[in-house]
DNA sequence: GGAACCCATGCAAACGATTGCGGAAACGTT
DNA sequence: AACGTTTCCGCAATCGTTTGCATGGGTTCC
């Protein structure tokens, strides 16, 4: 159980001091050339790693984000995760991840940790019962950055990335309407979610009279999947279904094959996801983007421009960009 | 900008040395309550939280784990990570999370994070192309645990925590052939991983001449997708699919959706996955269960015991359970 | 009235790295 | 020879916390 390398251990086999070996391995000029090098070759040798606790502690900068979400092993966060986290470390970051469980008394308890970590920023998705930011608010007075990600609070001024909600939904609409949608099914969910709100209203006002809307709630996917069925039941079937969610679509997708109903065919469906879901059927179901990976990109280089003193709170929204079915499919509709 | 609470500010405003302060708030003997009291309110006042980096330097004690992953944002892992951060907060800890990205460069960028956050353990999942296991060794060697996961080192002593690759292969081959298979088309990923190979001759092994077993691999789902679709052209065409991962099984079914095979009549479909994926089709496919929850909690209680000083080094499965089809397609094909 | 003792607290040295400052050579300049 | 300059390096303080040991005042006992 030999001990990590230290600088220290470095400047006694050297017969340096600590100071000259730290700055011979940063190529601080002070150095000699002939030293700078058998400096480096033996650091190299014992694989030296500075000891990046050490480094925060001494230069108050930890190079850390904490991330404060309800849960990892949701459709949407994992790809903001992945994408965040690749961009993080190209900027020498690290991140401390942290789940709320959809907890407050959680959300406070990973702020806690974040605090006791002192992470230079802070990337939060807040759980839909959070009520109080007074605690986030602190953050900022401290100069550590919080950049609220797609589940953002709905008042206060704070910095806010998040999907174009009304624009997806507006999107959306307008596509199957152009496709020639006249009656369209339309699911969503959870009533008290900014989200569903939202998208509902943006989809219901852009589709005015050009189209009957049909509208179901579904808080989960076996309810779509039963709202589904029940639609098709029907004699007067829609011609087109639009999914506001991953977790909806899954279900209304599996009342669509469960009837064996032709995709395209006989309806047109489309749905608000960040693409991984839909690209499992075939034929891909068409949806408007919501990107998990560019969320994280958007978030970050907003975290990086407040680190750089961009002190005025913004808000930011993801474009909404439409996605068709696949290619053989949408050809299919075109003639 | 106010800075964080230290100690030494807490000591200064109670006319009190820093070591008194730090005894008192954690309840040492030697402090008298009325001290205690004092330093406990002032502390909760000005929410004094212990600046982590500099107890882990002092107690060269990070109670930080590493966990290495080819991706975050694949089928399996997500919930892995979930139940990991989950189980390590409970205990105390914190995850240090990093990205591979199958390169095994990128692995060992990420070995010297981790040695440079002296993380007290490690979680690994291997890249396909991980060929040197010395850096590993050497972490062992600083005392420092090293669980592999779920894709782990084929050779060697090393504690390894994963699927129960064979009785999971074998009970999909006993499954299919108990169901009447006579040809099972048999898909693979990577060859020279270790998951691959152990599930491919179990597979077949279990097989043995019950059944004619085609071979194929795939390295992602546009291969599997392509190789059904050149199956199902054939005149011979197999009576049942196996699918070893979740990855391949999303492109096979690509190939049977688009190709409108009827589930469960005209071709029997098995994989082995955690179940996430195969509830998203109708019928829904049957699957030999491998959860990635449950494989975060047997490698954490591995790497508790490796802490709490157990040395040998073990190799851990999790047992492996047949998950039915839904059951109307089960009923089906029992007549 | 010391010796012996307990109680509460403070001192100071770690942990590992960084950095301002100062200092000792070596060299060049008048 | 005296002085300035450059080159290369070390001292020591610092970040915030922990902890072995010392210290001081008070009590108790013989």
């Amino acid at each position: 159980m030999k001990p990590t390398t230290t600088l220290k251990q470095l400047s006694e086999i050297l017969q340096l001091s600590v100071s000259t070996v730290s700055r011979a391995l940063k190529n601080h000029p002070d150095i000699s050339a002939a030293t700078r090098q058998k400096v480096q070759e033996l650091s190299a040798m014992l694989e030296y790693e500075p000891n990046s606790h050490a480094v925060s502690l001494r230069n108050q900068n930890t190079r850390l984000f904490g991330v404060i979400l309800p849960s990892i092993s949701t459709f949407f966060y994992h790809s903001f995760i992945a994408r965040l986290e690749q961009q993080a470390r190209q900027h020498g970051y690290a991140l401390l991840i942290l789940q709320s469980g959809d907890s407050p008394a959680q959300e406070m308890e990973n702020l806690r940790l974040c605090r006791a970590n002192r992470v230079n920023g802070l990337f939060v998705s807040i759980s839909p019962d959070t009520q109080d930011f007074e605690a986030f608010r602190k953050f900022e007075a401290m100069g550590t950055p919080v950049i609220f990600v797609d589940k953002v609070p709905e008042v206060g001024t704070f910095n806010r990335v998040c999907i174009a909600d009304e624009a997806a939904a507006a999107l959306a609409a307008n596509t199957l309407i152009a496709q020639g949608a006249q009656h369209i099914l339309a699911f969503f969910g959870h009533a008290n979610m900014s989200i569903s709100r939202k998208r509902k209203d943006a989809f219901l006002q852009t589709c005015g009279k050009q189209a009957r809307v049909e509208v179901r709630v579904a808080h989960n996917p076996d309810e779509a999947r039963l709202a589904m069925d029940q639609a098709w039941k029907k004699k007067q079937k829609p011609d087109a279904v639009f999914c506001m969610s991953d977790e909806i679509l899954s279900g209304v997708m599996k009342s669509i094959q469960q009837q064996n109903i032709q995709l395209y065919q006989d309806l047109n469906l489309l749905a608000i996801s960040d693409g991984f879901i839909p690209k499992l059927y075939s034929p891909e179901i068409s949806y408007v983007e919501t990107s998990g990976a560019q969320l994280a990109e958007l978030a970050f280089n907003r975290m990086m421009s407040c680190l750089a003193g961009s002190t005025f709170i913004q808000e930011l929204s993801l474009q909404a960009t439409l996605v068709p079915s696949t290619p053989p499919a949408i050809k299919a509709r075109r003639r």
